[in-house]
DNA sequence: TTTCATGTTCAGCA
DNA sequence: GTGCTGAACATGAA
């Protein structure tokens, strides 16, 4: 489920469950889910510590240790946490298991597309993967300023995390869709104000998925993502939406709302 | 059986 | 360096 506002609720969640508990064990379940790491060298790094402090940068989750290093946690495609307190209720596709003195912090995630590791600091980790900034904390201008350097298709480079982190398939439709600009858009093809749109979407759709706990079914039925399936209509104007491949990803759009060129 | 899926990364090419 | 396409990763659900 994880683009920005889900890895936010997991970092709330974490929050609210896991932190400053001695953690008496750490196994990758799945030896791949903590590569290119060596199991043992995130198990090490991370048993006899708690977690101290939580960090969110685009779609990663990071966990200060109280010895030192911090833990990272990317949620691929399929990943969330889960606390439990007995082994019975442990989640399926359990990919990593933090055990407390009380409880246990599973790492569930059927595809294994996520990833756990560790970091001297999510500033070394964001540094190395040329991570953009963290999308929530971009001004207007600098939100203009990365579309004004950019080309291609306007939904790209939403979803670019090397330009700007934490925006996925899911938001950035949504986001292009009340705006009424076209995925497919030239992003220099953009005028003021569409951009101006744009900036103030993404973020509203973002803020209000983050208060809705990033389940969708709680988001208004005006969304877009509440009719996000081939052969539903757009809840707008009631004409079909439209599935375009785009990057590698399906795009869904509406045709009549959303326009190629400026405003 | 086939297709698709809220993500990232890499190779190959222009 | 920028950008694009396609494939790979690994698995479940429709």
């Amino acid at each position: 489920m994880p683009e920005l506002p889900e890895v936010e609720t997991y970092r709330r969640y974490i929050e609210s469950t896991s932190m400053h508990r001695p953690i008496v064990r750490a196994e990758a379940r799945h030896p791949l889910i903590v590569r290119p790491f060596q199991a043992r060298t995130v198990s090490t790094a991370v048993e006899g510590s708690a977690f101290v402090r939580s960090y969110r940068h685009g779609k990663n989750l990071f966990l200060e240790l109280s010895r030192g290093r911090w833990l990272t946690w990317h949620f691929g495609m399929s990943g969330e946490p889960v606390f439990f307190e007995r082994m019975s209720d442990e989640p399926p596709y359990d990919r990593f298991l933090f055990t407390f003195e009380n409880g246990h912090l599973a790492f569930s995630d059927p595809r294994m597309l996520g990833r756990i590791g560790v970091t001297a600091s999510p500033e070394e980790y964001v540094r190395k993967k040329k991570l953009g900034p963290d999308v929530l904390t971009l001004t207007k201008a600098d939100f203009m300023r990365i579309l004004e350097r950019s080309r291609g298709a306007t939904k790209k480079v939403l979803m670019d995390q090397h330009k700007m982190a934490g925006v996925g398939n899911l938001y950035s439709d949504e986001a292009l869709f009340q705006s009424g600009i076209d995925p497919r858009a030239p992003v220099q093809c953009l005028g003021g104000g569409d951009m101006d749109r744009l900036y103030h979407n993404v973020r509203k759709v973002l803020r209000r998925s983050i208060e809705r706990r990033g389940d969708l079914s709680q988001l208004p039925r005006t969304y877009l993502l509440r009719h996000r399936s081939r052969g539903e209509r757009c809840p707008k104007c009631g004409g079909d939406l439209l599935a375009v491949p785009l990057g590698g990803r399906t795009s869904y759009f509406c045709p009549h709302c959303q326009r190629e060129g400026g405003t």
